[in-house]
DNA sequence: CTGAAAGCGCTTACAG
DNA sequence: CTGAAAGCGCTTACAG
């Protein structure tokens, strides 16, 4: 900037007025500088500007999730960056993979590096104790669910009226003996999901064996080896599954083929999966909308971050059921025709 | 840090001292100074240090990609995140969709924010006017392909021979009406795709009939439809495809059981797909790793960010074909048994 | 072992 | 319409 300034042959700070565009600096310095700043190749510093400026715009807001290689979480981040995109402002994202600890440290980090707000997908019921401060001092939009003890916006799906929808789906298609497999439920979203479960099967009387709820397994090359193996185990076997997250439902869908046991079992799953449509049978979901959560997220944090005071705003995305195929399998207690009962919650928002 | 210096009776220098962890502080004032960097909740903040000291460790580096919803392009991104992460690093990631003015956005912003460096999967042959400049003068890895005129270190899958092996596989199986769909050859990781399947079937003496080559589109649900009208308008049709990216092989296989061909044509993919051992029948591919990718890009990275001065590196990953089915059904010139010829180039990296 | 001064690249608040 | 000074939060180079 300096040497900008001295090739123009101007001060400082009417380089700063021509970089930021601001009015009255006559037409032939704006020129000069220009030249300058062309042939010096001269690139303002966001850093050294948001130093002083701090009521600037946003620069970059940070992201911290379980783990970017799962399309629900890279979903969100693009989502994100759409909204971020069109006010240059930068995203910067990391991974927990469920780590407290972790999801502490990064956000430590974001935060030395002031970004102007967060999106947090927390990875348990409670944040570190870093993050908890830090939260309490910067924008900041929760994603999927929200830490106990912290109030702030947030954004997520409607975990327990889904897994109700799909827990019925299952029972409306005549089965009994179902079982849960998710994420551990430390999560506060796989929390609610398994509460969903379990009212749905209490208000039609059933039963829940404990050994028919497994949960805390990471990646599908994993559950896909623990579904087998409980499979195989399992005596009696429950004649359907509720699969309460996209990995689970990948490991789950490819261990029942192994078994040769696709069309036997019911399967009805949380979240949407690539190829879900192609497989045999069709893969039965309820589906999640992450690039909208995604958005807006961002859409309330970048309000925060422009000063909004507005009590807390919890915004509950509903989906519909896509059925498949594997989730109609039916049961032994299907009635010769299978239910009409539509549940067809419309894809809309609601705000509570 | 001014607060803590005088809540602690210190100067300046000594909260810094403290904070950096340099030696030579009593540890009385140690004792003293981080008691106040508790109580004040201080947080040093990364720019501000960054602007005096210039030769500091990488704060930030950039991720410039395609689409981060794109499960190849969010796996590099876990696997370069992996490397950042030990040396409290934190990534930048944006997408261009293809779209070069936006990737050249996209790298000017990074630079705005002075990243210690960049990892860029171009999305054309060449870069726009403000990254290439940009990138002169800023440690950069490319991935996946290299723009013209540059030469930076290099790390990318093996297209080229990926694309012959394919080819071949379908040819090895009876195939002699072979299409190729694939991303716009403007890329030129997607050109060499192209450029090793037309090799190969030169190698075979066999024709290409240029409406059986099909490039451009972006979306799975895109190329599906695309995909499924023209499989419809063809005639003669192929009687196997070779589908050169993920998000091709999705959509060829969702339009080929739509029209229930599946069993009739033969697909092989570069790149792996989510239940693609699920589908019936499984899908043939040529994997890539792209969590590897990344991750050796990052590392050499963070070589040039160190100051490495060695010529630039070339790296390039083989990988091995996984036969599932689909790539597998005979063409009408299959002979009797099926060819033994076993090409199984180990999962190697090379150097050149 | 500790600190006062100058500077990183920019902006704000003021003067002319 | 333009500029000289002070400051953002930190560090470096020097002195004591």
């Amino acid at each position: 900037m300096h040497d900008v300034a001295e090739s123009a042959g101007v001060s400082l700070k009417t380089v700063s007025r021509v970089v930021n565009r601001e009015l009255g600096v006559s037409a032939d310095l704006v020129e000069r500088v220009e030249e300058a700043v062309r042939r010096l190749q001269y690139q303002p510093d966001v850093r050294a500007r948001n130093l002083r400026q701090s009521e600037a715009r946003a620069a970059s807001i940070g992201f911290a999730m379980v783990d970017v290689a799962n399309p629900f979480f890279s979903s969100i981040l693009r989502g994100i960056e759409e909204v971020a995109r069109p006010q240059e402002c930068l995203v910067l994202s990391g991974s927990s993979d469920g780590d407290l600890a972790q999801q502490d440290r990064l956000i430590d980090t974001f935060i030395s590096q002031r970004v102007a707000g967060l999106v947090v997908v927390p990875s348990g019921d409670e944040l570190g104790p870093i993050a908890d401060e830090i939260v309490r001092g910067t924008p900041v939009v929760f994603l999927d669910c929200e830490p106990r003890v912290h109030s702030s916006d947030l954004v997520r799906s409607d975990h327990f009226g889904g897994a109700v929808s799909i827990t019925r789906h299952l029972i409306d298609h005549g089965h009994r003996d179902i079982a849960f497999l998710g994420d551990d439920i430390t999560v506060f979203s796989a929390a609610l999901r398994l509460d969903g479960f379990r009212d749905a099967m209490a208000a039609a009387e059933l039963v829940i064996r404990p050994e028919w709820v497994v949960t805390g397994h990471f990646t599908p090359v994993e559950w896909r080896s623990v579904i087998f193996e409980w499979l195989q185990a399992m005596s009696p076997r429950p004649t359907s599954i509720v699969t309460a997250q996209n990995f689970v439902t990948v490991g789950a869908v490819q261990a029942l083929h192994s078994l040769g046991l696709q069309h036997q079992l019911a399967l009805i799953g949380f979240d949407d999966v690539e190829l879900g449509d192609v497989v045999e049978p069709g893969i039965s979901v309820i589906p999640q909308n992450p690039r909208l959560l995604g958005r807006r997220a961002a859409e309330l944090l970048f309000e925060r971050i422009a000063g909004s005071e507005k009590p807390p705003v919890h915004e509950i995305i509903v989906g519909e059921i896509i059925a498949r195929g594997s989730g109609e399998i039916t049961g032994p207690g299907a009635v010769a025709a299978p239910p009409s009962r539509q549940r067809s919650k419309s894809a809309s928002k609601a705000t509570r």
